[in-house]
DNA sequence: CCGTTCCAATGTGTCGACAGATAAGCACGA
DNA sequence: TCGTGCTTATCTGTCGACACATTGGAACGG
């Protein structure tokens, strides 16, 4: 595929964005397919920060770096415009979507709202098998935060959700979920990045992982919704101090 | 008589549904659109049952039928399918989607989860006039009821949960319900014809309306998602006993 | 009669081309 | 300097065509 210009710095953490972004917006592609290469490689460059909101995405420039004619291309941002990585006007060029204060916080929103319904069911359902690999994943994000490791407390995060998802075994929800995941990607790393938030973050996931062992849905549902708020205000927190000072 | 077909000759209840179609799917396409058209057109057909589950939807067919090529064609499907309506498998004809028992249970169960967001927003901060607007699509409800009109009150009851999404004020949170709601709009007669069902709906409507207008938040989430629950139960015994005998 | 193997018919994914819409550049006037 | 209107360049939506995958069905053998 086409080199890239400026990747962002680190091409791990590009990776798996390629991979997630794979895995939500391209699960039914298994064999090799143009469309979801495609989507794929500019999903994870707009995640990963390589394009920024507002960019164009013109078909014509795409098609050329990738050597394919338009059709596949308009299908590629289709796929991304229907998980909110890409705003397709009629009639006007494709861009990297520019989710505003309003849609963050109804994003969370949601998330939380959603995620209260997989936490009860993953805290009365899970299997002993199943909460082994939840805490395995969370053994990586405390791995991750005595590193120091942002990006890898991040992509552990991840991970650690979309066991929980799995394990709810509700497809719908977790579509949804994921789709919501993706839209805020980008900024989560900003939302973690914050003092004191990883350590927070990983005593709310170990109180989770607590209340998933004792069967306490009610508790878990709990945790997971104080999670989200607690992650949205941190995001808040920066975005107001990044605006007030713009060159922080 | 499974109403599928008598469902089809009711042309009120599909220009409703083409309408219904238009506005979550081509919002954007304000200005007359080839693709709106299409997908507004074959979505409106899938939901009132012109079309069945699984039927067939190659794009050579449709294109000879709008006299298009295949290009818009193809854009209408990818449109229905993000709203659920359709299965697009990789090299395979399009069909219409089969949702499965479970399938419908993870609807209702998300659809309850944020519509309680939903109605605990309205209840905190909807206007006079907001609640007048419900108050009026709320008497459309009875007035159906009193009539024994299962399509009308199948449409005013869209109306006021669509007036409930719009006073929340929560454009992503409305989206995916506005999604939900479509996957399940072939289902909501079926659900509502079943006896004393009408009247349960009305009263939960009236209780929940009366919470709204005492404010209280917690109470409004808790009716909504009672009448969830009911909704998907009476859905559940209806095709459970279509179920058990297919020819009744 | 049923299950395989193979072939023809049909449909999908992709392509390059075109008309018309949009955006970028430029000249002009305040 | 900036805004305004025109001109040109570029992009989008749609089209018909092609190679290849899938589907339906016939011929064959059990």
């Amino acid at each position: 595929m086409a080199g890239n210009a400026a990747r962002a710095s680190d091409p791990d953490s590009f990776r798996r964005a390629k991979a997630l972004v794979h895995r939500i917006v391209a699960e039914r592609h298994d064999r090799p397919s143009l469309v979801a290469e495609i989507a794929c490689e500019v999903g994870a460059e707009i995640i990963e920060g390589v394009r920024a909101p507002g960019d164009d995405l013109n078909s014509v420039e795409l098609s050329k770096r990738f050597s394919t004619s338009r059709t596949p291309i308009r299908e590629a941002l289709m796929l991304l415009e229907k998980e909110g990585l890409v705003d397709v006007p009629p009639r006007k060029r494709p861009r990297v979507a520019v989710p505003d204060l309003q849609d963050i916080r109804e994003i969370y929103r949601a998330r939380a709202a959603l995620f209260e319904l997989i936490a009860a069911d993953v805290a009365r359902s899970a299997s002993e098998e199943g909460l082994e690999r939840l805490r395995s994943r969370f053994a990586e994000m405390q791995a991750a935060h005595r590193a120091g490791d942002v990006n890898a407390f991040v992509w552990a995060n991840v991970d650690f959700y979309d066991q929980n998802t799995l394990l709810a075994n509700n497809r719908t929800v977790k579509r949804i979920l994921d789709s919501l995941l993706l839209r805020t990607a980008r900024l989560r790393h900003l939302s973690l990045s914050q003092p004191g938030r990883m350590a927070r973050s990983c005593d709310d996931h170990a109180r989770l992982l607590k209340a998933y062992e004792d069967r306490d849905a009610t508790l878990a549902a709990a945790l997971i919704r104080s999670n989200h708020i607690n992650a949205l205000a941190a995001l808040e927190t920066y975005l107001a101090s990044v605006a007030e000072q713009p060159r922080g």
